[in-house]
DNA sequence: ACCTAAACCTGGGCGC
DNA sequence: TGCGCCCAGGTTTAGG
């Protein structure tokens, strides 16, 4: 799932490849998950991009911006006039049936929003107005940015709920999701049933530096394609390929050999070594 | 106020 | 072959 990972390397592709392009029309498919105006992207051209958990802010040389959360399914991809061999995930050729948005940039450039599931979204808003957006309005502090170990052991102690549940909730901690999630307590040999404030000082501080090495060391490896995820020029990831527990039910823990199991936390997915999560 | 669970979607995988 | 069912899950909304 796009997660801060994955949501930071979609940003920096468009860093690279998107910045600086003016947008000369906006075709919209699916009316579902655009809203605002795309007037007010026409002539405007891209001056940053900007990331606030997962979600995305495309900024333009005008006054507005375009705001994207792509959920689960959605992908962002950008194709310059060389095309470019993409993920099978994009099915090889773009447009495709899941394309929702097709943006005709300058230079014979596009850049196409497609989405499987539709529960992602784009929205042409007020540069002044993008952080009143109940999504980025609510947004806790980020790892790399401004979480702290002691912010952590100040929210876990007053927290009555799974530290899994927690870990995932965007209006305490910015930018983790399942993977990330399962995957940093695992390091830590910490159960995710394990209720926030009955961790210790110590586990905190560990939990804390799992979270940046996970999340590092996925952004090293161009982020997790488990899903659908590509990046911004329609590539896979490949930190799918490094996961301790995600997706892995039944198969071998690597530290204990113990079966990893799936269980069901908050409503989602967890998975687990309940031998050596404790 | 705090916590839980359903709703939103579609495609893929499974059992029959 | 095909039908029905369950599952994936980030965020919002509704309910306890």
């Amino acid at each position: 799932m796009p997660e801060l990972p994955e949501v930071e390397t979609i940003k920096r592709g468009l860093e690279k490849h998107l910045v600086g392009h003016k947008i000369l029309e906006v075709k919209i498919l699916d009316l579902k998950i655009f809203s605002g105006k795309k007037e007010n992207l026409i002539n405007g051209q891209v001056l940053a991009i900007k990331r606030v958990g997962k979600g995305l802010i495309i900024e333009f040389t005008n006054e507005y911006s375009l705001a994207i959360h792509v959920k689960m399914t959605g992908q962002l991809i950008y194709q310059g006039p060389k095309a470019m061999p993409l993920s099978p995930k994009v099915g090889g050729v773009l447009p495709n049936k899941h394309t929702r948005v097709i943006f005709i940039l300058d230079r014979s450039a596009k850049l196409f929003y497609n989405d499987v599931r539709r529960f992602g979204w784009l929205k042409v808003i007020l540069k002044n107005d993008v952080m009143s957006l109940p999504f980025f309005k609510g947004m806790g502090p980020e790892p790399f940015k401004d979480l702290t170990v002691e912010y952590l052991e100040k929210i876990f102690s007053k927290i009555n709920t799974p530290i899994k549940t927690l870990l995932m909730d965007q209006a305490k901690i910015g930018g983790i999701g399942n993977i990330y999630a399962n995957e940093a307590l695992w390091q830590v040999k910490i159960n995710p049933k394990r209720m926030a404030n009955e961790l210790t000082r110590s586990e905190v501080k560990r939990l804390y530096k799992a979270i940046h090495d996970v999340m590092e060391e996925s952004i090293r490896h161009g982020a997790s394609s488990s899903e659908n995820y590509v990046d911004a020029l329609g590539q896979e990831g490949r930190y799918q390929e490094h996961f301790e527990v995600y997706g892995r039910t039944g198969e071998q823990c690597n530290r204990c050999g113990n079966k990893i199991e799936r269980i069901v936390i908050g409503g989602r997915g967890t998975f687990v070594c309940m031998r050596c999560q404790v």
